[in-house]
DNA sequence: AATATATATTCGAAAAAATGAATATAGAGG
DNA sequence: CCTCTATATTCATTTTTTCGAATATATATT
């Protein structure tokens, strides 16, 4: 049960419901994250940890960077049957469109310095 | 998002899920609520009230007593699925087990004076 | 080794949510 | 109209979360 609720809580925050929206359409590093809400770097690493930590979203180091992706919710039906609901859900979210239009736009070879 | 954010919330308690997977059961007044959960009975009343404003449970006026159960889901797609979802979830939870186990003693009738 | 960069963690303050106690409301019955 | 009973609400307090600022860690490069 506790994972459950690990789950809901992680999911209980429009900010990270956004950016589980946006790895729907590509996995992102920290920085392209924190870029794309405007919101401070330590806080976007907070944010992945927690939906990390629920399941929702796993991590691969590389080199410098640490890349987020949606988690095949292998290891948790909780975290699966949210990953895949959330597939068709806010797909008209003023703020999730904008957000999923100017992704394109956001790439780590632009917001880091390398 | 903000309904959804809602459903998030609501099941982000122990003791909401355990009157959730009570109400799988059978549908409860709110002095039986009190009663399997042993909470005072304006939490009680809060709680399922969290859950109704979630889509996750709807009520019935019965004169003095206030029936409640599990919604249809029909009109909240996020709470569907996770009524859906919970049919199946924490079955083996040793609190759960308890509850169900104890709960055709909890009648309205032995509680409450009427 | 020293530096630079992407990410993570800690810590204290602010905001939000949960809880208990008291009180209010609504319907039933005399 | 008065009372009794089941449920709901309010309010003050405590407990959890959240957030920003500062700092730490880790890896790559020179």
């Amino acid at each position: 049960m506790e994972q459950f609720v690990k789950v809901m809580k992680a999911l209980s925050d429009t900010g990270r419901i956004k950016i589980i929206k946006m790895l729907q359409h590509k996995s992102m590093c920290v920085c392209e994250i924190q870029k794309a809400l405007d919101i401070p770097q330590p806080s976007a690493s907070r944010q992945l940890k927690i939906l990390e930590e629920a399941g929702l979203v796993t991590s691969q180091k590389n080199g410098l960077w640490v890349n987020y992706m949606l988690a095949d919710g292998m290891d948790s039906p909780y975290a699966a049957i949210l990953i895949g609901g959330m597939k068709h859900w806010f797909q008209d979210d003023p703020d999730v469109v904008a957000l999923v239009r100017m992704l394109p736009e956001i790439r780590r070879e632009d917001i880091c310095k390398e």
